[in-house]
RNA sequence: GCGCCUGUGGCUCAAUGGAUAAAGCACGAGAUUCCGGAUCUCGGGAUUGGAGGUUCGAAUCCUCUCAGGCGCGCCA
């Protein structure tokens, strides 16, 4: 389509160029709503100011002028595929597609199965993603359970561009909040038998006892002295592996976790390439850091190691801590040279929080001195966070929502609604609730989340959008004996205009993909196909598909709309039921 | 105090500097002899936090200001 609009531009530097008016940044772009048109110029606009500028005055108004233009470009624009030229006050220039292009084009969006919405022409990139990145013993919330969901939909967006990715989870297995959940551990009195005793009991069990024990320890650690040099010591014991009964307790504990978050990561349909953890990455950065002190990049301050980030515009940061310990900044670095060992990438998306977007600025000026090549490779997107509605969430207020908790709330309000919908539509139902909830916002801002009214199951929500695909389905599938008909001819139709309006949506989808895929944007997709949902949901209601003259007209729009919904979905990480 | 981000109907939010600021929820009124009512139609409701400025044109860019969030040396 990108041709079209390159064609209409080209016209309109050559009228201007006639005209003695050059050097205008003209343009053909895509008005906001379908009713301006197809495409639209504001070259009256532009070019008027151009025209005063100039020697002469001769056309009163932008519209006059663009009215002008508009009869040029008539006679120079042999396009069939562009059938109405007309202007519009108070200078625009509107261009309209023809309705055989468009019905044409339906052809085209069930062709495209596998890669629907992929341009095609962009080269095949190799890139890495790095999301949802919870931490062993300690919850995973629903601020990881968007990360997960923007996440997959960004590495799928990006493969329907023809790049090849590869998913990444980096894992904080050490660190600080692990020494306070083992020290919380180890307070029980016989905590071993205690361990052995939920070794028999479900995963959720064990890992809701590893998060009560984290917020045990977070408040200890600030309300007792004795109790924070305690935490201190183990930590330095963990993280040197130096006492083989910390360390046993600690392998079990980390297992459990990492178990538990598979359960979840199955559920939403993630499957990661590369898991990376603070245990191994740390000691690559802490040697990184090490390497360059003596050139002045980092320096010692006290026990410390710093890097001073005012010299670049932002704040000090410590890299390795006084016990000689790396922080997350060192582990960060080790982190993004490994990702380069493992995987030839042209490209190192990083996705978190955007709590720590200036701290990520910092570490990028580092890194940039200390290996510029992974660096200029490496973006780093923050998402919003996600924010109770009732107040702030906290491990250690106990008032944390966990991913699994939400999915089975929501999963239990669908099963009172609907008695009937099975087990494995439900679910899909479910998780679709959830992630379209938290990927139709942008992915910067801030989501404010309320347990009882967030999660839609009506108007622009996710079932909404699966609920018109099985629509399709459903109507598709009775009149599967008379197949021939859904090829009969699409030209010369007398469309109506809920037809029409979803022709000029339909044949969109393919850039409306490129573009979210450009600007890391899942909501550009759901905005999308819930504008495309709710116009075949108006010509449903209005127009009669099966039996009707254009039967087979409508039959291959049906199709081309579930297709389309369906391909969509699952770029943003769901399932489109048949039934539901 | 300094830095970054965000302020759009009651709520949640959309809008590459362009046309009447787009929707959903909630609220009010309607639609089923017919393909799935998790649907559809109509209605009320917004001086885009405030004040200046740039521009033919500003929710969008600039300045100031108010409000909120996050960050600012050994958590991640």
């Amino acid at each position: 389509m990108l041709d079209i609009r390159r064609e209409i531009t080209a016209a309109i530097k050559e009228v201007m160029a006639g005209m003695g008016i050059g050097d205008i940044d003209a343009v053909c772009q895509r008005p906001k709503g379908i009713f301006h048109g197809d495409y639209t110029s504001n070259i009256g606009l532009a070019a008027f100011r151009k025209q005063t500028g100039g020697k002469k005055q001769e056309y009163k108004t932008p519209l006059d002028l663009a009215e002008k233009i508009a009869r040029d470009l008539r006679l120079r624009i042999k396009d069939l595929r562009i059938e109405r030229i007309e202007t519009a006050a108070p200078g625009f220039i509107n261009f309209w597609l023809s309705e055989d292009f468009l019905a044409g084009q339906l052809r085209e969006a069930i062709k495209n199965k596998k890669r629907a919405g992929g341009s095609g022409k962009s080269k095949k990139e190799k890139i890495m993603v790095e999301f949802t990145d919870p931490n062993p013993f300690k919850e995973f919330h629903i601020g990881h359970l968007y990360s997960n969901a923007a996440g997959e939909s960004i590495c799928r967006l990006l493969e329907s561009q023809g790049s090849e990715v590869k998913r990444a989870c980096y894992q904080g297995d050490v660190g600080m909040h692990v020494a306070k959940a083992l020290y919380a551990v180890l307070q029980i009195t016989n905590y071993k038998l205690q361990i052995t005793n939920l070794e028999k009991k479900e995963i959720g069990e064990r890992v809701k006892f590893l998060g009560e024990a984290y917020a045990y320890g977070a408040r200890d650690y600030e309300e007792n002295e004795a109790a924070k040099s305690a935490i201190n010591g183990l930590n330095r014991k963990i993280y040197d592996k130096s006492d083989p009964e910390i360390n046993s307790l600690y392998e079990k504990g980390r297992a459990w976790s990492l178990e538990y978050f598979e359960t979840i990561y199955s559920r939403l349909g993630t499957k990661f390439d590369y898991y990376y953890f603070e245990s191994r990455v740390g000691k690559i950065g802490l040697d990184l850091v090490g390497k360059n002190i003596e050139n002045g990049i980092f320096e010692q301050s006290g026990e410390a190691v710093v890097f001073r980030g005012e010299k670049y515009g932002f704040h000090t940061r410590v890299f390795v801590n006084s016990q000689g310990l790396p922080t997350y900044e060192a582990k960060e670095l080790g982190l993004n040279w490994q990702k380069f060992q493992d995987y030839p990438a042209n490209a190192s998306v990083i996705i978190t929080g955007n709590e720590i977007n200036e701290y990520f600025k910092v570490l990028m000026a580092a890194m940039d001195r200390i290996m510029p090549e992974v660096a200029s490779k490496t973006r780093h997107i923050g998402h919003g966070m996600v924010r109770l509605a009732t107040g702030k969430m906290s491990s250690r207020k106990g008032n944390v929502v966990t991913g699994e908790r939400l999915l089975d709330e929501v999963k239990a309000c669908l099963r009172r609604e609907y008695p009937k919908m099975d087990e494995k539509t439900l679910e899909i139902v479910a998780v679709g609730a959830v992630k379209y909830a938290l990927l139709k916002n942008g992915i910067g801002l801030e989501i404010i989340f309320n347990l009882d009214a967030s999660i839609s199951l009506e108007g622009d929500s996710g079932p909404y959008l699966q609920y018109t695909y099985a629509r399709t389905r459903s109507v598709l599938s009775k009149v599967k004996s008379q197949k021939s008909k859904v090829k009969s001819t699409i030209q010369n139709l007398k469309l109506e205009m809920e037809e029409l309006d979803l022709l000029r949506t339909i044949y969109r989808f393919p850039e409306t993909v490129e573009e979210a895929a450009k600007n890391f944007s899942p909501n550009i997709i759901c905005f999308f196909m819930f504008d495309l949902a709710q116009r075949f949901n108006l010509f449903y209601q209005r127009q009669r598909i099966i039996g009707s003259e254009n039967e087979g007209f409508r039959l291959l729009l049906t199709e081309s709309v579930g297709r389309i919904i369906k391909t969509g979905l699952y770029l943003l990480g769901i399932e489109s039921p048949e039934k539901m």
